[in-house]
DNA sequence: CTGAAAGCGCTTACAG
DNA sequence: CTGAAAGCGCTTACAG
């Protein structure tokens, strides 16, 4: 590998002049930058990334903290992979790699890889656990954006859905379907998505003048085995309801196999609606009727939130992202 | 950040020999190992990783090129998400961190990133096209392992799932089910996956004593609605077939569709036998009869087969991985 | 607009 | 078993 000295060699100028043509091009004679370009492109020089680190402590590298963890091990994103797509895609368009940080090897990893490699920032997407080194990451100062929850941090800031709004909407559009007897399968309520989309089901209730039965919440955790029971147990109300909001499309596939079970149909007996457009909720049939997320957004917003922290040490963090959702109607409501 | 020489003023010893306790502690004497290690953590010192980089030309990290391509812009690998939570799980108990290599800005840039940042190797998981960048990669000398194809290089291999070995079981397992007239719907051939389970398709029929019937054999994409293309085709034969062995569960799902809106039934009037268990194929109903393959073992392999090339320059790579696959047996067939 | 020099934080022969 | 010193490949004030 030809080194920054070779090249200066080469042309006949001084190392500090090579670098400055990497970094501050605008600075130097462009007789002298011409040449310094061609002839780096011709003896393949690549300016060592560890050495430019240690330098100048910026490590254009963003740490990925994936949590697969140990207390929850199957722990899945139901779109982790478009979420990867939209993240890659707007960091490496800044020069920026994403670095997959190691999780589980003991308590503070992922703060000792942030020193370790002088990551630029990190971005979180967890289950919504509150674990202790990433409040510690958040609370540090390198820039943090974190997907789906709410962080505190001097330069943390996070993306999440309109998730109150979708949940709203999507019961509205039970309504206009004519329905009254409208119940919920919530997410946990220590999550955020699992809070907001409850809280949506129940504005929206108290907008269209519905009562609000506490019978007809049902929590489930996200999975499909939890809307499946949560759903049994909304099937045993004497007053059965005509539809139910799922807060989640896993869930919503297993609310729908519980009415099917207990042989009824949907959606004329009952109308689901779920959330998140999951790639499933287009293959089952009938079609899911849900509220779907945008989620290369995610990735793209995360990567705009970190950045602008990054370029822009002093100032605050930017607001939190909140992404629109769209209702998608399929076969089910 | 403390750095060594913080350290070594602290223990009063050298850089050198706290530079020792880290890399090669056997070296040192006890007791002074054990207060350097002690005051190490009392302190907070951390490597740092760039200066060891710099020094050792080894960065501890191994890329992963995973494309997002122009080319064909939606490609999604069905299970990238366990083969990450494998690669990661295994690569991160030996101390890798995985670098997401940012495609897109130009030809080479995969390569580019290796040498910029002195990458200890790194794996392919593509869509099988040519890319001219990663046969220069893998003819480089970097340790490189390639996932669902084959690849050449001085210090490449690669891991796969036994495609054949699985389509034939699968083909086996219709016969058994009493079925004679037996279809597939093969992937593009273009790719390994693609080829070798048609020749395993191929190979059952010859054990078997069926005739190879050049219509029997309808070609998809391993998308759904490829499968459903070619069910059609092969639904419009003469002589209609009783069973289809389907090389991607994608294509399965799209190939079941196109029976039951021909009026027909699964397995009644044809069972169908997939390729891959994703996820969705327990969701569908029938439950989707199909050939497992190892998601974890993926990404356990090529951090295994990685390894072995980074600890031992000198030899040669280790053979290709073959993950043996796991009939399962669902409704359809 | 350009160069000489110090410094970033480690590792590693080489002596002892 | 340990230390002094050179070196890894850059960047960045500081002069000029």
């Amino acid at each position: 590998m030809a080194t920054i000295r070779e090249l200066a060699r080469q042309c006949g100028v001084s190392v500090a002049t090579v670098s400055r043509v990497f970094n501050r091009p605008e600075v130097v004679n462009p007789d002298t930058r011409k040449n310094v370009l061609d002839t780096a492109a011709r003896i393949g020089y690549l300016p060592n990334e560890s050495a430019r680190t240690l330098a100048t402590k910026k490590s254009h590298m963003v740490g990925l903290v994936w949590d697969t963890h140990h207390r929850r091990p199957g722990w899945r994103h139901p779109f982790l992979q478009e979420i990867l797509i939209g993240l890659k895609t707007a960091l490496s368009d800044r020069g920026y790699h994403l670095l997959m940080l190691a999780t589980g090897d003991g308590e503070g990893s992922h703060d000792r890889a942030v020193r370790r490699h002088d990551l630029d920032g990190v971005v979180f997407i967890d289950d919504g656990t509150e674990d202790p080194a990433l409040l510690r990451l958040a609370g540090s100062g390198v820039p943090c954006v974190s997907l789906d929850r709410p962080v505190t941090g001097p330069r943390a800031t996070h993306v999440i859905s309109d998730n109150a709004g979708g949940a709203r909407g999507a019961v509205h559009h039970l309504h206009g379907r004519g329905r009254r007897a409208i119940a919920t399968i919530a997410g946990p309520v220590r999550t955020a998505p699992g809070a907001e989309r409850l809280a949506g089901y129940r504005a929206a209730l108290a907008e269209l003048g519905l009562p609000a039965r506490g019978e007809y919440v049902a929590e489930g955790d996200f999975y499909l085995a939890g809307g499946h029971a949560a759903m049994r147990r909304l099937l045993e109300l004497d007053e059965r309801p005509d539809a139910v909001f799922v807060a989640g499309d896993e869930m919503a596939i297993g609310a729908i196999r519980a009415i099917t079970e207990a042989g009824l149909r949907v959606p004329e007996d009952i109308a689901v609606v779920g959330f998140d457009d999951i790639e499933l909720a287009a293959l089952v049939q009938p079609g899911l009727t849900t509220v779907a997320q945008d989620k290369a957004g995610f990735g793209t917003a995360a990567a705009t939130a970190l950045i602008a922290m990054i370029d822009d040490p002093a100032a605050a963090p930017p607001p939190p992202a909140v992404l629109p959702t769209t209702l998608v109607v399929r076969g089910t409501a």
